[in-house]
DNA sequence: GAAAAATATTTGTATATACAAATTAAAGTC
DNA sequence: GACTTTAATTTGTATATACAAATATTTTTC
């Protein structure tokens, strides 16, 4: 069934949940090359372009809350890509020599997504539709 | 910070997951009175609206996979506001007499969620993103 | 009408996420 | 300089979600 075809198409609740799985799966596929779910794999590249960035603001910057940044980052520790180290009450979180490698390939998942999503959509289609949901988020400060 | 302020901002699948997380909350806030996630909420008045629905059409109305639609019922029928009957290998969802008395309230929650979104965001365009976010999904077939 | 394919549902398991509380350290105040 | 407040991070716990496999029942096919 079409998402505009459900019962709850005209639900702002429902079409913003639809909409994100189904963009969760495309992300997920293109991700696969690298093993790495979207969130990892973001998380990851924030870390290869500042190295020893802080969980803090990497929650921020990918607006979730510490608590999901430090197990996010636990994952990525016990599979040797990123190395944490704390110096009071802060932690620098680096990319390991492992990752750096990866570098080359994350990037290649990203354009793929990208370019996926963009012909999906369509650029400037899928480009406006990302303005709008950006603004209209911030709009909503729950 | 704003979602538009993120490092991330112009990139599709963190911008569609920041604001499912925002409108999660909003809609979190609006069904508190009833004690229920929006989505046990939504799954309960298709139950109310359409006595003996099964799973599978739950699952198709809600985009959601077949085994969390159990998963939903579980709860609410451990809750007392659904009751589940198998025939054949078809299962049919009933509404309690409970969830009957529920629906008033419900449906205040409801709009309340609406005229909490159609405020902040404005009816109009609320509107028009709801209906091109539907459409979107409706691209990507994953 | 028996065998095979399709369908509906549930179970086992894994995962990302968040909240609240706990911990630790830094900054501000008096 | 001791005390309080604020800030960064982690832990404990709970939850919604999905996938894959299992189960059970229809439907189709030959």
């Amino acid at each position: 069934m079409k998402t505009s075809e459900s019962k709850y198409c005209k639900c702002l609740y429902f079409t913003t949940n639809a909409l994100a799985r189904k963009v969760e799966k495309l992300a997920l596929e293109s991700w696969k090359p690298v093993d790495l779910s979207p969130s990892h794999a973001y998380l990851l590249m924030m870390v290869l372009e500042e190295p020893g960035t802080q969980p803090c603001y990497i929650a921020n910057h990918l607006q979730l809350s510490p608590s999901t940044v430090t197990r996010l980052i636990e994952k990525l520790e016990e599979r040797k890509l990123v190395i944490r180290t704390t110096e009071g009450k802060q932690t620098n979180v680096y990319p390991s020599v492992e990752a750096k490698e990866l570098l080359p390939t994350l990037k290649k998942c990203l354009t793929h997504f990208y370019n996926n999503y963009s012909t999906i959509l369509g650029k400037e289609e899928s480009c406006k539709l990302i303005t709008n949901m950006g603004l209209v988020a911030d709009k909503i400060s729950v």
